[in-house]
DNA sequence: GCCAACGTTGGC
DNA sequence: GCCAACGTTGGC
């Protein structure tokens, strides 16, 4: 099993938004980075971990952990002209851009990105690297259990 | 609203 | 295949 950050802009899908959802599960749609989509297309196991972050909001953090909870298909929303995902460069015969589900666990209590960049335990996180700017990073184990079990107890 | 970093595009 | 231009991300 492996662990994951996954950045959401609140505005657009906050942690209150994925509780208040059907089944409290959202496809994670709106990626159009290969690395990100990589990752769920070819790493992410049904059963993963991940943080879910907040991102571009006045104080960014993990605000919950939620759990992937499909195997990857294709973004619905690449093939809809009216949404600003759209892709003309893609079809349904050959999606560019694959998506996973991903289902709330729980509401944590929130952990900022300035509490993050305080913990020398965390030093090595990709989300804490100069400029990164990718939206799905991998979490070690031990940064998982950290966060966890330290800055959220 | 600014700006640094970085991914993508497209001309050559 | 190089690389300049451009667009986007995301913290501040």
């Amino acid at each position: 099993m492996r662990y994951w950050l996954m950045k959401s802009e609140p505005a657009e899908v906050s942690i209150d938004d994925l509780a208040a959802r059907p089944g409290q599960t959202v496809p994670w749609f709106g990626v159009r980075n290969y690395q990100a989509r990589n990752f769920m297309r070819d790493a992410m196991r049904v059963g993963d971990l991940a943080f879910f972050y907040h991102s571009g909001c006045a104080e960014p953090g993990i605000a919950g952990i939620c759990q992937v909870c499909s195997t990857p298909y294709p973004d619905a929303t690449q093939f809809d002209p009216a949404s600003p995902y759209f892709d003309a460069k893609s079809s349904p015969a050959n999606p560019r851009w694959l998506l996973v589900d991903v289902r709330l666990i729980e509401k944590t209590p929130y952990v900022s990105l300035r509490r993050l960049r305080g913990a020398s335990e965390l030093a090595n996180m990709p989300l804490l690297a100069r400029a990164n700017r990718l939206s799905i990073t991998p979490v070690s184990a031990a940064e998982w259990q950290f966060i966890t079990g330290t800055l959220m107890a």
